[in-house]
RNA sequence: GGUCCCAUCGUCUAGUGGUUAGGACGCCGGCCUCUCACGCCGGAAACCGGGGUUCAAGUCCCCGUGGGACUACCA
């Protein structure tokens, strides 16, 4: 049996979106569970459009996500001899043409024929004229007019078209650059794809591009074409639907297997089963259990899976993810301390942009109260308590959970009142706000010096309030 | 307009002729509890419509309807 080649094949025209980040990842889930090669190819044939940065951006994008490649990155755009060459061939043997038709007189017709109620498709003026290439010429592919064409679609099943349906597209423009629909067949066929995994916005296309492969005498590819991904409104995901770069993620504290996992989950299903590791997609995934129909992207769910991974992750490395989301002014060049505040916060955010956000008052040489949290719990019938605990708390000599846990179970024996009372004016002396990670938790983190610092600022504070 | 694709809770989906139509996110209620979150338990919530085929249809066929894609010298 041939070994599978499947490859992935962005245009360099902005950055990795979230569609694009899930066809990459069917082609690489397949190509990995089948033990084949993944080949990545830029597709910059449209001068105008393609950067460099779009190119790296994506390169980027796809390493986060942990989509390797086996060959590539190619540039089709360093191809175009090739496409000539190919296009030259066809001319030779009468499948191909110049066309001097112009763009303006192209678009009229367009018009026109759309007027008249009829198809808007190319009228073939050019087709048996036996042209010379002229300055603005282009080339077109002469196309079938008459049978159909199958295509055998690995996720949608057989589709058929009629060949009439088809015109004579363009294959080479003025500018002696291959089109898409050409390069793509091209570069598939030169390359050995065994495997078109793509979107299925690129269906309408492939009768023609199985027409090229026949007339250049190359073996047809298998095509499988994934559903569109929407937005909320069930139309084409786009920036209005929210962060569609894959890299946006990454900047607001998402995790990649947690976007991994969301966006394989969109099309493709495993019985119940929600949470899947890397390897378990290798070794599950193929392109039978994919579905026809297109997805609704749902950011909440995504936010599960994202929070579900970061409760899952170590701190350890929780602390590398979250290097360059820390706001300004904040130290974390105690990775000890950093490690015990991810530890205290991360079962308990949903992304890791909450996290840093939420652990501003760790850092912070003097805590500020919230205003309501103050008013409501630093208050003077409290401050015998507070202390009481200060003048004690020097003693305790290990600052582990177990130890202030029994610490502070003996204080309020000792005082006679529940936890309650203490707990929530604690908690706002420890961190000035009324919700935090546990008290006991907070306390160990903070370490003794901290929290007796923290404690005799909340007993000036009420005693300035009196 | 033409061509093509699609159709199970709000959303992601399981389901391949016989099920109390299952799971997940979100939502609601409860438990846990020092707040919050987690976790656990429970609840509301779906087969687009109409015709067939069949003893039997969410499942097969046809027609509607709705949504989407393509219809470029973009990819």
């Amino acid at each position: 049996m041939k070994k599978i080649r499947t490859r992935f094949a962005p245009s360099p025209t902005g950055y990795l979106h979230i569609g694009g980040a899930r066809t990459a990842l069917f082609n690489w889930l397949y190509t990995r569970h089948h033990g084949g090669e993944f080949i990545l190819r830029i597709e910059d044939t449209d001068q105008q459009r393609s950067t460099d940065e779009s190119t790296k951006a994506i390169l980027d994008a796809m390493t986060w996500l942990g989509l390797n490649w086996d060959e590539g990155p190619y540039f089709q755009a360093q191809r175009v001899e090739l496409h000539r060459e190919m296009v030259q061939k066809l001319i030779k043997e009468g499948k191909a043409y110049y066309c001097t038709c112009t763009p303006e007189e192209l678009e009229e017709k367009r018009k026109q024929a759309l007027a008249t109620g009829k198809k808007p498709k190319y009228d073939g003026m050019c087709r048996d004229k036996n042209l010379k290439k002229t300055s603005g010429s282009v080339v077109r592919f002469r196309s079938e007019q008459t049978g159909s064409t199958v295509v055998e679609d690995l996720i949608k099943g057989q589709i058929v078209f009629n060949n009439e349906e088809l015109d004579d597209l363009i294959i080479e423009r003025s500018d002696g650059y291959p089109t898409y629909n050409f390069a793509v067949v091209i570069d598939d066929a030169l390359m050995n794809i065994t495997h078109v995994i793509r979107g299925d916005d690129h269906v309408n296309n492939t009768p023609r591009q199985i027409l090229m492969y026949q007339a250049l005498g190359f073996d047809v590819p298998q095509f499988a074409h994934v559903p569109m991904i929407l937005g909320s409104d069930k139309t084409r995901l786009s920036k209005r639907h929210g962060a569609t770069s894959v890299m946006a993620y990454k900047e607001m504290g998402y995790l990649p297997e947690a976007l991994v996992n969301y966006l394989v989950r969109l099309g493709w299903a495993h019985g119940d089963q929600e949470i899947f590791s890397q390897k378990d997609l290798i070794e599950l995934f193929d392109l039978d259990a994919v579905g026809k129909s297109p997805a609704v992207f749902n950011p909440e769910k995504l936010l599960w899976l994202n929070a579900y991974y970061i409760k899952e992750s170590s701190p350890e490395r929780l602390r590398e993810e979250m290097k360059s989301l820390w706001p300004a002014g904040i130290n974390t060049d105690d990775t000890d301390f950093t490690q015990k505040v991810i530890a205290d916060l991360q079962p308990r955010v949903k992304t890791l942009a909450e996290l840093a956000d939420m652990a501003d008052f760790y850092f912070a040489d003097e805590i500020k109260y919230e205003e309501q949290a103050a008013k409501k719990f630093l208050t003077a019938d409290v401050s015998p308590y507070l202390k009481a605990l200060i003048e004690t708390i020097l003693s305790v000599q290990n600052f582990s959970k177990k130890v202030l846990e029994e610490f502070l179970m003996n204080f309020t024996k000792e005082k006679n009142i529940k936890f309650k009372i203490i707990a929530q004016p604690l908690r706002v002396a420890l961190t000035g706000k009324t919700v935090s990670p546990g008290i006991d938790e907070i306390m160990v983190t903070l370490g003794k010096e901290r929290v007796y610092r923290r404690l005799q600022k909340a007993i000036n504070y009420i005693e300035k309030q009196n």
